[in-house]
RNA sequence: GGCCCGUUCGUCUAGCGGUUAGGACGCCAGGUUUUCAUCCUGGUAGCAGGGGUUCGAUUCCCCUACGGGCUACCA
């Protein structure tokens, strides 16, 4: 029988989840749904001079808030725990022993200034310093010292590390379930730290060890980690758990929307738009970088607009559901190439997912923002407003933008449309139709269209010599639902006085 | 520098030897809306370049260019 699918995502607690990280903890938890498997989060926090505090809480936040709930994870339960790396110490440091008995790994004394030193004379020569095969005879380990003396160090307390001792000129061809097979040669690859003077592994290491002990059957990640495949791959046949490893799959990148690179917090910053999915307080700077959920984006339009990045169903289909992603997801419909960001494409996700919800819905998601603005307004009227503005929404707050004249008088008046449609007589004009206005018993969108028509006509006027400076005095602008809506939305009183308003004030 | 990955409209992408190279976002135009937005219709725009292989290459191979990633006792 095959074994259940077990896929984890892995962040590191360095900061806040990017949406590069977002979208592979999505892939993740739709190759696993699909399967029916399990989707776990394990929390990579091995590198204790990164770790930053509240890290670890947005991580799973934001997990929860794109409905991505893991089976299993800090914070989740589970029977593979403790799923924090630095409660797992004791784990690595057997393992790491076990491959320098094995003659898989040495023990290395080289400090990390002497490597500096090392790099940068190399660096002078216009040559890069790799500790590996090459070089690996010239320094301080125990494959150039005596037994006596790595025993008598280790002894008297001097740091060490383990590193992974990279067998010489040997193939290594691994299938990447994105990309095909992938061919390394270890003569280019080097001895990479597993095990470091402070106690703890490295990602290698952890990672590795991890993925066995929690059954994991496959590795969804970024694709910065495809040149650490060999090395990975190397470490399972070294700990001799080469028959039942887990098959690889590398993520392409997103990259900026313009120039060069991968997405970066600073492109949010200078073009308008998150690239994290909840607003995040750096807790050393107090630094605020927007999220998508603060910036008013649903989770479901987040998670349709991101599995788009880099994924196609192979249909026209644009728009899907959790449900319907997990359906539809495939790891051979990925696409190889890095995928630059939209923001203009996200916000039109975002509009899809407004206009689908209810009237009721919006209300009640916009009633916060008429608190902070001191507004009240009857429910059912506030429904009602909402089914006809929220077309020109894209997201909740743009229902003020859109709306804001319902609920109170133009506080100024469109200059560009004075200008332009604020004649001499406009004021007299005006001044009989409030006369007619006063007049009106029915005060609804229909029956006051119907006698306004009957007098303009009568008058010989002409529409929008008229039309648009009212729609001046009741929105303030050029804008807006169409004018007779307006009057019944906001009554008989408010439509008077902002035309007489607007006659006493414009000019 | 070395290694690895990639390259179809401006952007996200479909295409898996023979297509008028399809869709979406954006943009432009027209229509609807006596305004604006929405919406509808239409349009603009692409196979990085050069060699092969083949009757035939966007598709397969090689080279070049370009882009990206890695090259830490970071993940």
């Amino acid at each position: 029988m095959e074994a259940k699918v077990r896929v984890r995502f892995a962040p590191s607690p360095t900061g806040p989840l990017h949406m590069g990280g977002v979208r592979t903890a999505l892939f993740n938890y739709l190759f696993a749904k699909k399967l029916g498997g399990d989707f776990l989060l394990r929390i990579e926090d091995t590198d204790q001079t990164r770790y930053v505090p509240g890290a670890e809480d947005y991580i799973i936040e934001a997990l929860k808030w794109c409905g991505l709930v893991p089976d299993e994870g800090v914070g989740f339960g589970g029977e593979y725990g403790p799923y924090r790396q630095s409660e797992r110490k004791a784990i690595y440091r057997q393992y790491a022993d076990q491959l320098v008995e094995s003659g898989h790994a040495y023990y290395a004394f080289d400090t990390p200034e002497e490597l500096d030193n090392i790099r940068k004379e190399a660096e002078a020569q216009k040559e890069v310093f790799s500790y590996d095969l090459h070089t690996r005879n010239r320094l301080k380990n125990s494959l150039t010292l005596s037994a006596e003396e790595v025993q008598q160090k280790i002894a008297a307390g001097e740091n060490w590390v383990i590193r992974f001792k990279m067998p010489e000129n040997t193939d290594v061809p691994e299938k990447d379930l994105i990309r095909g097979e992938v061919k390394f040669n270890t003569n280019q690859l080097d001895d990479k730290v597993l095990f470091k003077a402070d106690g703890m592994p490295t990602y290698h290491l952890a990672n590795v060890v991890d993925d066995h002990l929690m059954k994991i059957t496959h590795v969804i990640r970024g694709e910065e980690w495809l040149p650490s495949m060999p090395l990975h791959v190397l470490l399972y046949e070294a700990l001799g758990w080469a028959d039942n490893r887990p098959q690889f799959a590398h993520l392409p990148l997103i990259l900026k929307p313009t120039g060069k690179g991968k997405l970066s917090k600073r492109d949010g910053d200078k073009m308008g738009f998150p690239v994290f999915p909840l607003l995040w307080k750096d807790p050393a700077s107090g630094e605020l970088s927007r999220g998508y959920r603060e910036d008013g984006y649903f989770p479901e339009a987040f998670i349709n607009l991101i599995a788009l990045l880099g994924w196609n169903a192979g249909t026209e289909q644009e728009f899907f559901s959790m449900t319907e992603l997990i359906e539809s997801f495939s790891l051979d419909r990925v696409v190889k190439s890095g995928a630059r960001f939209d923001p203009e494409k996200a916000k039109w996700f975002n509009r899809h997912y407004l206009q689908e919800k209810s009237d009721e819905e919006l209300a009640q998601l916009f009633k916060p923002m008429l608190n902070d603005k001191n507004v009240q307004v009857e429910e059912a009227k506030l429904i009602r407003i909402i089914g006809m503005i929220k077309e020109r929404c894209e997201f909740v707050s743009d229902l003020w933008e859109q709306g804001n004249y319902f609920f109170q008088a133009p506080e100024s008046y469109d200059e560009k449309t004075v200008s332009k449609k604020w004649k001499a007589e406009t004021p007299a004009m005006l001044s009989e139709i409030v006369e007619l206005l006063k007049g009106q018993n029915n005060w609804n969108a229909v029956d006051v269209k119907e006698e306004f028509s009957n007098f303009m006509n009568a008058k010989g006027w002409g529409f929008g010599v008229i039309l648009v400076p009212i729609r001046l005095a009741l929105v303030g602008s050029s804008q807006g639902i169409d004018l007779f809506d307006i009057f019944e939305l906001i009554g008989k009183e408010a439509t008077i006085s902002r035309i007489e308003k607007a006659i006493a004030s414009i000019k």
